[in-house]
DNA sequence: CCTAAATTTAGGCTCGACCTAAAAATGTGT
DNA sequence: ACACATTTTTAGGTCGAGCCTAAATTTAGG
């Protein structure tokens, strides 16, 4: 079934794509790199390259279902007697321990590529946006909300605001230059912050 | 000085481009028609087309610098005592009434050939974050907020996503084919529940 | 009417995205 | 171990958007 070498091979292949793409994005920049070039550096055809990665932000932006889903999965796997705020403040206070990479952690490079590349922020906010979506849903399934009723929308684009302002302010802090450790524990003020302007409004809104 | 006829001939060619650009776009989809395709349609050469209109896009979303300014006039015009909150949802409420196209009033076939085209939505996301950033800064200026303070952000982050939130309802009524009397009526209650979100985090915030 | 400035045009170029058929590599059954 | 089926990779081509340049056309103003 799950046939080994075949399987291995294509992470692989995958893997020495998407390393040689990343490597030179942050040397010369994501625009400067046509597909042709990261195809011979990986030693591949042009063509394995779209193969793997349709469009050519994901060889820069992997994993973006994981980043997609991220919102959606904290509020649905939250404990009982949490509310939706309090369960994606927790997750995120966690995430700024972590460092995780899906808050907006990465390093100076990285965060740069980004932010020197107008296509990239571009699909950046796509992402952002995908993951509020996938919020409202839960949302709405989760509060049995009517057809027509725009509070989950409307929570889930408060609450994805809120976190996509801090994952914009780590990488604010990332690209001057700041260390993980100084960015956690300036975030986790900011933190407390942000999220704390939705607590009047949102406490009780989608309390398990 | 302004010279007359030459300024008046380039309006004329841009009007000719865009009217040509929108009836074949409603007609048959942003996608699937070229600029070529316009250019003819307009009888000018395909560089002129690209003259007037950089992107693709700018051919269906045009008048972006009033829609990315929008939210920051409104702010900034304020009558002394009124907050930035009571602000925008007084010019939301206003616009309502107006059916103004800023805070999505179109026709559904307008409305399709958005919702149709990724690229197009994903232009439109574009705007609205752009009107969010604008906001901000007025926001950062008018409170005199220190350089690393997010609350301005945030709270453009916030007030930004109530309006797009707002702004997207209105455009799934019009898909939905209800005319602008009904999505008024039902827009004007939903504006006083969204904005009402915010009413205990923001209502002190920023007023003149 | 003539010259300077602005606008439009034609043509070519690169790159990302897409398609197809053939070749190569891998898995499977005998 | 071999032959056959399946999957992956490859080569080559097309299309459209975006960009550039030099020449032609149009308008402004003396």
């Amino acid at each position: 079934m799950t046939t080994g070498l075949r399987e291995l091979k294509k992470q692989q292949t995958r893997q020495a794509i998407s390393s040689a793409a990343t490597r030179l994005f942050i040397e010369r920049g994501f625009e400067a790199v046509t597909i042709t070039e990261i195809a011979a550096a990986a030693q591949v055809a042009k063509m394995t390259v779209t193969n793997y990665f349709p469009r050519k932000e994901d060889l820069a932006l992997d994993h973006h279902e994981t980043f997609a889903a991220g919102l959606a999965r904290t509020v649905a796997d939250r404990p009982a007697g949490e509310s939706a705020l309090a369960a994606l403040r927790r997750e995120f206070l966690a995430g700024v321990e972590r460092h995780d990479a899906v808050i907006g952690f990465s390093s100076q490079g990285f965060a740069r590529m980004i932010s020197d590349s107008p296509t990239l922020t571009a699909r950046l906010r796509d992402l952002h946006d995908q993951r509020e979506d996938a919020l409202a849903h839960v949302l709405a399934a989760d509060t049995a909300s009517a057809p027509g009723d725009l509070t989950a929308r409307a929570a889930a684009a408060l609450l994805g605001a809120a976190h996509r302002t801090l994952f914009e302010h780590i990488m604010d802090l990332t690209r001057e230059g700041q260390s993980n450790r100084q960015i956690a524990s300036t975030v986790t003020r900011s933190a407390h912050q942000v999220f704390g302007l939705l607590e009047t409004s949102l406490t009780d809104y989608a309390t398990r």
